[in-house]
DNA sequence: GGGGTTGATGCAACGAGTTGCATTTGCCAC
DNA sequence: GTGGCAAATGCAACTCGTTGCATCAACCCC
């Protein structure tokens, strides 16, 4: 099996993106592709600014512009999603093992995951009382850890 | 009872700022007290941009730089806080009638408050799983509301 | 393969906010 | 009132991200 130019991308999602955007009547371009390839090596928390930064390193061409019209478009498509820090800037997350929230603590900078059944307490209560769906993956929940407030205490 | 020029400020929180300020050994200045005096005048939530705009209303020459590090100042006082509206920009509440934390449907763009009850599932639990003292006030909770989940599911 | 449609790109200008640094000035002690 | 110290200011430069618009090119159809 010979491998063209063009069919690097794999890996179930991503390998899917080109065929999601032409359903949309949306194009697959040299800059959207290596955008793409990128998001496919990376896992975990991403700003858009080292999004950028990444595809700068195959395409030194790339503009900021077109890369987070792209995220957005990527977002919209699903297969992305973002939440923010503890500052309020964008996140993207890369294919998370799980849905997941996120907990930072604001004097020592730590941050932990909350799953599913942790933030059910919170979510559910929402949704019997309003029928408001929330989107645990948005979640940002900011405050102080168990550490932390011992050191104030003493202190 | 002669009125002097510079006690205009008021109204506790506000007419202590001065005070406070001289405890941790900081500045009362003429940009300072024209923030406050904005920041009296204020209710609900506001954008740093937004301040700069009504400081320059009393002070063309009000410089960004000066307001938002005089924001911090007064957040570290205790005499503001801060959430973050959908975009994640920074928001400051001013004398909020009671603590609260904020629900955003992404959507329609609407907002409701989310009180002390309300969020007690979620912060009770992580105080008692965690040892984690969440702030409410910072808050940010985004999903769909009824009326929007309605309509999706229809559609 | 060639042409036309329309979505995508690149650019330039802009807005929001941050930071380092030289200068100014509030505040306290005398 | 005067002087000195340290905090605050103003400015310029910078980062991050967004937007309008002219130009380009992916895609579809023949
Ligand atoms: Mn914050
Ligand atoms: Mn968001
Ligand atoms: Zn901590
Ligand atoms: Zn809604």
């Amino acid at each position: 099996m010979q491998r063209r130019g063009s069919t690097a991308v794999e890996s179930n999602t991503w390998g899917s993106v080109r065929e999601r955007l032409r359903e949309r009547g949306l194009r697959w371009t040299p800059q959207r592709r290596n955008l793409v390839e990128v998001l496919a090596r990376t896992d975990g928390h991403i700003t858009g600014a080292e999004l950028v930064a990444r595809c700068r390193v195959a395409d030194s061409a790339t503009t900021p512009s077109t890369v987070y019209r792209t995220l957005d478009v990527l977002e919209e498509l699903g297969v992305l999603q973002h939440c923010h820090g503890v500052d309020g800037r964008e996140e993207f997350h890369v294919m998370p093992a799980s849905e997941h929230g996120h907990l930072f603590c604001k004097a020592c900078g730590g941050t932990w995951d909350i799953d599913d059944a942790e933030a059910s307490a919170l979510l559910g209560a929402l949704r019997d009382d309003r029928d408001f769906v929330a989107d645990l993956s948005h979640l940002t929940v900011v405050g102080r850890c168990r550490q932390c407030a011992e050191v104030a205490t003493r202190g």
